[in-house]
Formats: structure tokens, C-alpha cells, sequence
DNA sequence: AATGAATGAGATTTCATTCAT
DNA sequence: AATGAATGAAATCTCATTCAT
């Protein structure tokens, strides 16, 4: 049979990214096979391959496109912001906002790390760290500042990008509240988050480890978001 | 010919569970080949059937067997605390180390979901309930005496679980912090999350939400951890 | 790689038709395997796959198609002939010939339908059954007019199908007969078998059978080709 | 588990052997797995092992068993008889009798000659020949007294055995008709079948056979029951 | 740029059979 | 005589990828 109407033409290569999106995001990279995304896009799995060079290329364009995009949009968002707490602020609003127009794609990036064959890993994690740079950055910047107190800088990172990337896996347009609420949900739990006060003491550092670090057992590559690198 | 070498006995259904979590941790569950696990536990992969039933019962195995524990332990921890942020810091220290202990476990339970058939995603996400609905108690309890502030008790309750359950993305023990300082770290982001004070006031919601609620598009297993259903 | 040698083209999905008939025949459907198969055709076995469904529709399939035609061809043979002789002549000179012809077709037809799947054993029991009124149709019509006599009709369609289908478990071309001396051979069995005479009386029917018929103890698509219907 | 109840000592042979021929009459030979076997037993599958030797075996000996057996109660059934017409209402009394009791011995006797291995088969056949024979000398009896009348006496042979050892496609016992009837309809088909009378002429031999016969192209023991062998 | 048919590898699962216990 | 765990082969079927058309 001929090709089917909606997958010709110059219009393919972007059906074939909107499927692949969807359906890694529903049932993982390695579970989708190319047939599926083929007939997704309308056409037969051969035919694919006059768009992608491989699969394991269309998930690393689809991460690699994604992040660039975020950091180009987080440093636009950042930009004239001078006190950290609106530094922070605008961080959250921006990241939750990214999140929920975004879902698949962060959801992607943050749970397929594994999927992406060493180079590919190697060049994603590099662009990732610089994402979470700037987060840290506003931290320490607050916390020498004295306005931000966290235990452990590299933690508070973690543990907010976690929170924060969390919305991906339940945000649904057209839920219960607005974006707006979302947005505010999470700046009042973020910046209570590192606000002075409390009974916290700064976080003592292992005393057993006197040994070098081992060389872990695993994959350097196998899972996201933040492999231990402290 | 019968059997030469490899594992033998009543120990070869522990060493399927402790591989195959290995693996699916690292490559997750649709990548982990029986071919590999067998290798693993160092029998041939149709071996592997004299003690499981399908693949697919050995993750919802794994899956339920951890989600029960979980609960187990968490009512046991929480055992006596009286008061909501007592509370409160008792399920963040509890959350953490056992996150710190299982974290294979705890990611698989959280990444896999969505790899689950129907019938044993349904009987897992019921499971998970369970153990949400303890925190959304928890900080539910401490709005109503007024010592904890939130904008929204269900967003709330995703992201601290978010954010405590991101550990296990990149703890490893004999890094940097000691358990004590990391548990320290989340117990003060937490905490002060939800300390009254700020600027936020209560979320609106979502005024353009007229019509009746969609059914999904996407299967309603497909990712975790919290649907939204709200 | 792409293919390099081997079948090619809209011809294999023929040659996969024609091998199958022949291993099924030879062999069983269970007892035949895809690579077999494949290796008659001369491709892989995968490649299968690309011309059938599956294993059970490629059955399913030379079943019905073979059925189809039988009743089509029946229904010339049968067209224009009046009395019950001249057509019970018929059917005989046409069932032989056919299954001369066909052998393996009908073989496959008789002994594999307990190889089908419930849905599709009930389609082709279905289409069966039409062929076998043709036949029990003729006699009842050859004894209400006096010019046949048998003692049960049911029995008697049963036992002159199976004698004529017979055929096929021994014909092979080129053997000691010509093919019209086995169309004549069975044309006198046959014809002989219901002529009036003799000391038979009617069937007296089962006197012990008060009680509503037992369901059957085994499933209801086992063997052929007469299931017990009466 | 221990063994339950039913399986125990001496019986337990008797137990595969009926089970056996249930199963193999149901889903046939090669498509009844010892583990099947096993459970309808209630045994696990290595133990069947203390009982047959191999697969191939336990279906030799059913069938060996069974061909023995109708045999020796051929013969003693045919005993004292005189005529050819006694002979042949004798044979199919008998035949007929012993399908409706055996009908799974006989069916799988009949339909799994091809799961044989070749010295096997060999061996069966050479007994299945003896039976075929007592028919033939019958009928060639009866057509040298004048009292039959038949085209071929081979053809003849493999046609009423065909339609006697149809009965075992399609009886149950409790139907409706009584045993002694269903005896009666075939003495009447088989009787009248043969009778002298009615227009036919005796076979011709194929004029087309001058070049010697070729080798059979399939395996010599591929289907049942009667081989190509005039 | 699309198809359809091919490949070779590999997926999960089942099989008959073995044997220490 | 039974079990339970093993083997190695093979089953059906899917996969990413290739390429002549």
C-alpha cells in the first residue's frame, strides 16, 4: 500500500520525534520497538530510516535537542534576576512551567540516561551538569550570603531538582488547578525549603571514608538523574 | 545431561531476586534479558523457569514484596509520634534510610511501574496509595493545628515524595555524607518546606475546568508515581 | 544485512503455502516447526513473518481455503442432476477426484482440526458441517423415494465420508489404477452400500438414554471428522 | 509436595498409560508434552522417567499393545466361522464393536503411525499388514465363490476398513443410537457394498505405468493407514 | 521518500531428559 | 518411586536494520 495521508513529505521527520516522544515516554526507549513507532507515524518501519540514522541516534537527538532547549530558556529566565531568592524564585517558576509544557521530553531525560550508549551518555551528563549548576550556584550564593541555609549545597540541589521534576510524572493539562497554583505550590515549598531557621547543624562528612573512593560497580551510565559524583 | 555445574538448590530463587533487581535497576526491566539474568545467577536462562513463572511475575514479585515491607516498616517507625512535624520527621528519616538501604528496590518500584500489566499495576498503584496517603495524613493533620503551611496538601505531598525518593538516583554508600548528615539534609528541607510563613496564599483552582474530567489518552499505567487523580 | 540469497518477491508467500501443506501433511502441524518451514521456502525463519500472522492462522487458513473450495466445486459437480443415484454418483466420482487431486489439502482438513484454536475450529466445523448435509441431503432424499435404504442416516453419511476420504491416506499418483477405475471402485462401494435388500432393519434407538445428554468429557474440538451430533 | 493420592506404586503405570492415551488422542502426539502427561497423573514430569523410558516408547507400546490385542480377538472372533458373507458380518461385528470400546487406542494407532521413528513404524505396520490381510483374504474369498462382487480388492480393503475405523472419529457412548444398532447400520453398509449386482465393470490398470515405480518422495512412514503399497 | 521483503540475532518460553537427594 | 532442579536444544515470534524496487 502507498503511504497514508498526515506522513508526507518534509512533515515526517517531525511526526516521527512526536510518536518517538510519546511512546518512550509511555513504555520506555527499550520497549518501544520501531515498528510501533512506524505505524504511530503512519508508515512502514523501513521508512524510517530516510529520517533516523538508528534508534539509539533518535533518543540521543531527542534528549540532546531537549536539554539545549532548557538551558537556553532557564538563562533567559534568570536574566536581570539578582538576589538569589529571586534567582530561586524564577528558577522554580521557569522549571515547573518547562516541566508541565514539556513533560515528556524532561521525563525522557531524566529516566533514559541509561539507554544512551557511553559517548552518547558522556555528552548528555556533561550538558546536564551545567543545568544543575546554575541551581547550585543560586544556593551557594544565598547560603554565603545568609538569606539561604541548607545543610549540604550538593543535596539541597538533588533533592529540589527532585521535587521540582517530580511534576512530570502526574501533571495533566486541565487538572484540578491552574498553572498558576502549581507554580505557587511549589515556590512556597522550595523557598521555605532553604529558609534560615530551624535546629539544623551543618552536615558532618564521613569520617569512615579514609579509603579512595571506589570505582563503582555498576556502569558509570546506568541511572539518572544525579550519579553520585560528590 | 542433567546439571553440571552452577548454582544449585534453595538458594538459586534468592540469587534470581538479587540478580534480576541488579539488573533491572541498572538496564530496567524491559532491557534486562533472561539470557542475562540466567548468566548472572549462572544457570542456563530456561533454568530460570523452575522457579519463576513468567518475567513478569518476577518484577511484580519484587515490586510487591518491597511495597509491602515498605508499609511494614513505615507503621512500625511512626509507631507512638504524636505530634504532625514529630510525625513529619519520623517518615522523612524513615523514607530516607530505607531508601539509602533498598534503593534498588525503591527505584524499580518507582521507574517500573508502567512495565506492569494491567491487572499488576492496579494491585501495585493500590499498594502505593497506602503508603501516599500516610504523608498526605500527616501534613493534612499539621494544617489543620496550623503548624504546617501549604499552598496545596496533594502537590505537597508528590513533591516531598519526589524529593525524598530522588535519593536513591545517586546515593551510594561510603560517598561524601555520612547517613546521619544526609538524613539531616532532608530533614531540614522538609521541615521547612512546609513551616508557615512566606508570601503564598491558598491555590486557586482551576477556573477553565468546566467541563467533565477526560478519560486519559495514555494507557492509565503508563508512568509514576503519583496519576494525577486529583 | 539485508537478504542476499534465497526466495524473493510475491512468489514466497505461495511457496510458504505449498511447503506448509506438504510438512503439516507429513508431519503433523505441532510436529512441524517454522524453521523447517522456513528452510523449505528458503529464507529465515523470521522472515516468516512477513507473510503470516502466525503459525495458527497459516493453518487456519489452508483450512479454510481448502473448504471454500471444496463446497464450491461440490456445488458444480451436484449442479443439474436430478435423481438421488445419478447424484450420489456424482458426489462420489467428484469426492475422489477431488481428494485425488488434493489429498493433502483434505488430509490436513480432517486430522488437524483439533490443532485449531476454539474460534477457528468453530468456523471450520461450520463450513464442514454445510458439505456433510450435502451428502446426508442425497440420502434422505434416495430413501424417502424408495431407491436407497440405510439404517441410520446419520451413520450412514458418517461411514460413506470416511470411506471415501479414505482415499488420501494411500492415492498417490502414477500407482497400479488408473484414476477412473478408483472413481469406478468407490462408485460401486458406494452405490452398492445403500442399495435397497438385504436383511438390515431400522435402527432401534438407545433405550438407556432417559437421562439429558452428558456434556462431553473432553473438548468439544478434538477430533474429526464427525463430531457426535446426533 | 509429596505424591498424591492415586498415583502410588504399581498402579502408577497404568495411571501414564491411560492418561497417555487420553492425552494423545485429544491433542496428539507430539502436542502433548510430559508435563501434561505428569499432571494428569499427578506426578512430577522426571519421575514418569522411573516408568517409560523415553516419549517415543510409551507410544510404541500403546500402540504395539493395542494392534496385538485386536489381533488376538480378531481371530478368536472369526473363529468357526465359514462363509465369506459370515466372515465379512464377523469382521465387521467385531470391528465395529471393538472401535466403540477402544476408540482412542485405535484412533491414535491410526493417526500417529508418523510420530513412529522408522524401526517403529517398521514394526507396526508389519502387524497392521496382518489385520489389513484378514479382510482382503475375505473379500477375495468371497469374490472367488461369486458371492462379492468388488472393482478392486484393494481398494475395496482400504475402504471399509476407512469407513469401519470412522466410527472412532465420532462415537460416545450414552448417544443416540444403541450399540447394537450402530453395528447393524454398518453390517448393512458393508454387506450391500459388496454385494454382485449393479453395472460395474472390473478395474482397468493403469496403461500409463510402463517406467518403473519411482521412489516415494516423502518419508515411507509419513501418514496412515494404508501406504501406497500395490 | 516510501514500500515490502529480507536478514541474523535474540527475545521469552517450553521441551524431553537427567540425576542427586 | 518420587521430587526438584538442572541442562541444552528448540519452539514461536520480535527486533533493528538493510536495500532493490
Amino acid at each position: 500500500m502507498a503511504r497514508t495521508i498526515g506522513s508526507y513529505g518534509p512533515k515526517t521527520m517531525e511526526a516521527i520525534r512526536k510518536a518517538g516522544l510519546r511512546l518512550i515516554f509511555e513504555h520506555g526507549y527499550s520497549a518501544m520497538s520501531l515498528r510501533q513507532l512506524a505505524a504511530a507515524v503512519g508508515i512502514q518501519a523501513g521508512s524510517l530510516y530516510n529520517h533516523i540514522s538508528t534508534k539509539q541516534e533518535l533518543l540521543f537527538d531527542l534528549v540532546q535537542d531537549h536539554i539545549n532547549e532548557l538551558l537556553r530558556q532557564l538563562d533567559l529566565a534568570l536574566l536581570g534576576k539578582q538576589r538569589p531568592a529571586e534567582k530561586l524564585s524564577a528558577f522554580v517558576a521557569f522549571h515547573v512551567t518547562y516541566h508541565m509544557t514539556k513533560k515528556r521530553e524532561v521525563f525522557i531525560a531524566n529516566s533514559e540516561l541509561r539507554s544512551l550508549e557511553p559517548k552518547n551518555y558522556d555528552a548528555i551528563v556533561k550538558l546536564r551538569g551545567a543545568y544543575e549548576r546554575r541551581l547550585a550556584e543560586i544556593l551557594a550564593e544565598g547560603v554565603s550570603e545568609g538569606v539561604f541555609e541548607v545543610v549540604d549545597i550538593q543535596v539541597a540541589t538533588f533533592a529540589i531538582l527532585a521535587l521540582l521534576t517530580g511534576i512530570c510524572t502526574w501533571y495533566r493539562p486541565g487538572g484540578r488547578l491552574t498553572r498558576e497554583a502549581i507554580i505557587a505550590a511549589h515556590e512556597k515549598l522550595v523557598l521555605s525549603s532553604v529558609t534560615p531557621g530551624g535546629t539544623a547543624s551543618p552536615a558532618r562528612t564521613n569520617p569512615a571514608r579514609t579509603t579512595p573512593v571506589r570505582k563503582r560497580s555498576r556502569p558509570a551510565r546506568s541511572v539518572a538523574p544525579g550519579q553520585q559524583r560528590d
